[in-house]
DNA sequence: AGGCCAGCGGAAAACCTTTTCCGAAAATCA
DNA sequence: TGATTTTCGGAAAAGGTTTTCCGCTGGCCT
């Protein structure tokens, strides 16, 4: 009777592939029941030294190791993570993939991905598709509806957002305070003497873009001036938008993010038009290549590694407490570097130390 | 119909954990049996058309979904690939994770990632691991050692390498062409009249990187003299490195990635040394902010993306004949940009800007 | 020294789906 | 109309692991 499944091994081996050995295999070479090697190996029950060791010797000489899938279907965990970003090749959801990588490897737990193609459409398929697959989805800075995000929420069993956060529903998220964020450069720029700032709008749909207007409404005033140009998120949106800022003829350009911001910069070498002097430049992020760019960009800083370590301790926590919903603000913090300066026309009309509030 | 999903959630969205549905509550609703489900679901068999329009029925009202590990463990395969990366910070490999990612997804794959942070010894583990998951890795420019990377590939079913060949053992791999890239650079910098050209050395230990010595060596020769100055893979070392690369007055500097040139480009800007007019700079892989800089760096571009594609489709080749190993090589392009130009002294014999350090 | 308890290990159920085998009913042909 | 083929659907096994339940053995206490 125990033949069958040994024949069956041996049948199927005469190709190229050996097939995989099963608890089973491993019972009977060393002598014990299935029963005992899973205690061995999962450490629920002692088992004594004895059968142990030949149990111990058993997985090593047949190389045997658990099958997954029987784990995950009796155990109805799968001990994997889903993280669903809108574009890997951007080194921002990349990073943050890292981050949640690294830490759920650390608690042995396997990462899936998913990118959307920043098409908010498929977001909503790619989470349920992994929820299957995955204990869990993490969403980065996902672009969906309110509605229909808090309609995912429902269906996904643990739900954790990155760069989104949803007032009334009570999904759990890790979010930059962008709000802060821009503030912290609105005053730094206010504080160099500028009035009169171009910002280059982020996609008008996007929740981050929304929290910088705030920032933005609650620093304007009438000692800074801020004018919109709608732009983007790409390095070719902010080259493509560059003239309309300069045409502004704001003092300084607040690009939505250090990508924006690069392009802006090659538009404006390409006109030759001088950063800091003729213009200030800021950035968001700080990605790894804004202290390499010359001048260095100013910009404001935030760890995306951290994000997506935060996002998995979300996840964890989630998974306990069942259906709170706490959110974790992080603050970023404002780098100064070569690209911002005094406005040129400083000595003019008005006052060089106008800092006040 | 999208109510269907909505009814599912107003049902579930009572109790704290709703237990999912199975085929046999599904069977139970419609009044078929569980067979019958599945049939229809998988359409294996043809189903009347009465008992598939009441089973379709009980699938949306119940919001079913057939649990993959149950379906896994009976199939014998996951209907995932894993794809091990030294470092998701680096947008190179990130760019081939999405490359994979997006091709399996068309092939309703999941992707498991796992990111060894540059470790060799790490990724060992993290490829077995993985492989346990998935139906097959693949492995991204290994930094492990021949003899290692010969054992896993005996281990993981379905093994693909990216940027990395094994003679001799028949892992599937598909490869830039370092070689003709790095032969691409050094005629263009020859034909410009540079003859004394300072090469950034990448990781020793790399693969990708003793295929740049090769055509190094090759393109070598009396009217081209190749300096090679210790550095990295990061742009850090390439900013370390860059004094030393001046110091040995060659007219041009020829750094083993973007990455590197970037970093030496931004001490040159701190030196005040300047490009390409008092040395030439050269890079590789062609990442996106190469053509932000200033100057816009010249080049040798490979789409990453691509690669990855192209590392699936072995993938899925692999499964089907068993024990080849193809090997595709992607030849890159040299894009010239503003970086290089013809050596200021062609005039004189001697450099007239003596930088030494 | 005998009885009781603890500890260890085996048998079997359960997890959920797919698929094979088989019976029944319907359709087709003679 | 009766026999044969085809079609359709149900019962059950299989897939690998964990865990519960239970029996057995050995040790310890009285």
């Amino acid at each position: 009777m125990w033949c069958n499944a040994a024949m069956g091994r041996a049948q199927t081996g005469t190709g190229a592939r050996p097939p995989r050995a099963t608890i089973i295999d491993v019972a009977r070479e060393a002598g014990v029941s299935p029963a005992t090697v899973s205690r061995v190996l999962t450490g629920s029950k002692p088992v004594s030294a004895g059968p142990e060791q030949r149990v111990r010797a058993a997985v090593a000489r047949l190389g045997y190791r658990p099958n997954p899938a029987a784990q995950g279907l009796l155990r109805g965990t799968t001990s994997a993570v889903g993280v669903v970003v809108p574009d890997l090749s951007n080194p921002y959801f990349a990073e943050v993939l890292k981050g949640v990588t690294n830490a759920a490897q650390h608690a042995d737990f396997r990462t899936l991905v998913a990118d959307t193609g920043e098409k908010a459409a498929t977001e909503r398929d790619a989470a349920l598709e992994l929820s299957r697959w995955a204990d869990g989805v993490v969403l980065c800075s996902p672009r969906m509806s309110q509605w229909e995000l808090t309609e995912l929420a429902a269906a996904v069993p643990r739900l954790v957002c990155v760069n989104r956060l949803s007032r009334g529903t009570s999904i759990p998220a890790v979010a930059v305070d962008f709000e802060a964020g821009v503030a912290s450069i609105c005053h730094h720029l206010r504080e160099l003497g500028h009035r009169r700032v171009a910002y280059l709008r982020g996609p008008a749909r996007a929740w981050s873009e929304r929290a910088r207007q705030r920032g933005l409404r609650a620093a304007a005033g009438p000692d800074l001036e801020i004018v919109q140009i709608p732009c983007g998120s790409s390095s070719v949106d902010g080259h493509r938008a560059a003239d309309a800022a300069l045409a502004t003829r704001a003092t300084a350009v607040m690009a939505f993010s250090d990508y924006v911001a690069l392009g802006a910069l090659a538009r404006f070498d390409e006109l030759g038009v001088s950063v800091p002097d003729e213009v200030s430049l800021t950035g968001f992020d700080d990605i790894s290549l804004s202290r390499l760019v010359s001048p260095r960009l100013t910009t404001v800083t935030v760890n995306k590694q951290d994000l997506g370590r935060r996002a998995w301790e979300l996840f964890v926590e989630t998974g306990a407490d069942g259906e709170d919903g706490p959110v974790v603000m992080v603050t970023p913090e404002l780098v100064v570097r070569a690209s911002t300066a005094a406005p040129a026309d400083m000595a003019g009309s008005l006052p060089k130390t106008a800092v006040d509030r």
